[in-house]
DNA sequence: GACAACTGTAACTATATTGGTTACAGACGG
DNA sequence: CCGTCTGTAACCAATATAGTTACAGTTGTC
């Protein structure tokens, strides 16, 4: 299949924001929380926000933050935003047309195929960023509930 | 996301070799139809034989044919069979582990992608070669309905 | 047994997509 | 104005798939 981590990588960014609360993040410490390089950051985030999923701040003082609460952000909406093309795809080159399977199986592979990313998008549909927060919530207590930094602190103290 | 081509190309060939009804069909043959060369439908072939969907048979006269029914294979042993990774990925680089939501944000990432996965699955699994040939059927009929030559004939007589 | 027709497979190249990096123009706050 | 940000172009690296040539080995047929 060959997929792409930038799914991943949006979830991860948004749900960064989420946690940091309406604080505008830099694409520095995004990019040190997700592990690679802020242009990449960057980059995807002018795609969310080209979908309206973040807003972002030029100059000093600048950054990223949710364009919307976290409830109203569901896993969907960033699903396509990011990702271009659908779960599978069709021939690289178009098959026979001479021949009775090849003419029509693109057809009916469409047919199954928008079966399969309809089945997708319903999973996608039902989950938000604040379900993703949620779920993230319980394993955070238990690492860091020795001190009890803000977790906007946290986010913002990150170090490699 | 970069899907590949690969399941629709197994569904493709396992299509043909429904339609030609147990006649072993030669690489070169499946090779025209699906518009590509000999050596990538034996590889693909390859693939499918280990996971026991089809048979192959060498030297003179030989083929590839359905090692079952065609309602006896699903799309999802297909799609087990050719596709190695399930429909995202996670992060290329693991995430900061010093991160609240780095640390964790794979577990949740995980079960999401998960429930995205048994859902593709369960669309798949009830989806069968037979099904597809059935779909294909009504296309055809109205496409070769002048001379009515076999199945078997036609995807036998294949020339670009 | 010789031969022709196949598959299986290695080795290589081509192509496409994603990710990573450097560099820099422009926006903005103080 | 100056330091701190984003936006973006341009390039290279890494990876996966597809395509190609070549050839060893298997099998039916004469």
């Amino acid at each position: 299949m060959s997929t792409s981590s930038r799914f991943a990588v949006a979830v991860h960014v948004l749900t960064l924001m989420a946690w940091a609360d309406d604080e505008p993040l830099k694409s520095e410490h995004v990019a040190e929380s997700v592990n690679t390089n802020p242009v990449v950051i960057r980059r995807m985030l002018c795609e969310l926000a080209e979908s309206k999923l973040v807003v972002s701040q030029t100059g000093a003082m600048g950054g990223s933050k949710l364009a919307r609460q976290p409830e109203q952000i569901t896993l969907l909406d960033i699903y396509q935003a990011v990702e271009t093309r659908g779960v599978f795809s069709l021939h690289r080159h178009p098959p026979n047309r001479h021949c009775p399977v090849g003419v029509n199986i693109g057809t009916v592979l469409n047919e199954v195929l928008d079966e399969v990313d309809s089945a997708v998008e319903r999973v996608l549909a039902n989950i938000t960023i604040k379900d993703v927060v949620s779920r993230l919530k319980p394993c955070v207590s238990t690492a860091v509930s020795k001190r009890k930094p803000s977790a906007k602190a946290q986010v913002l103290s990150v170090r490699n």
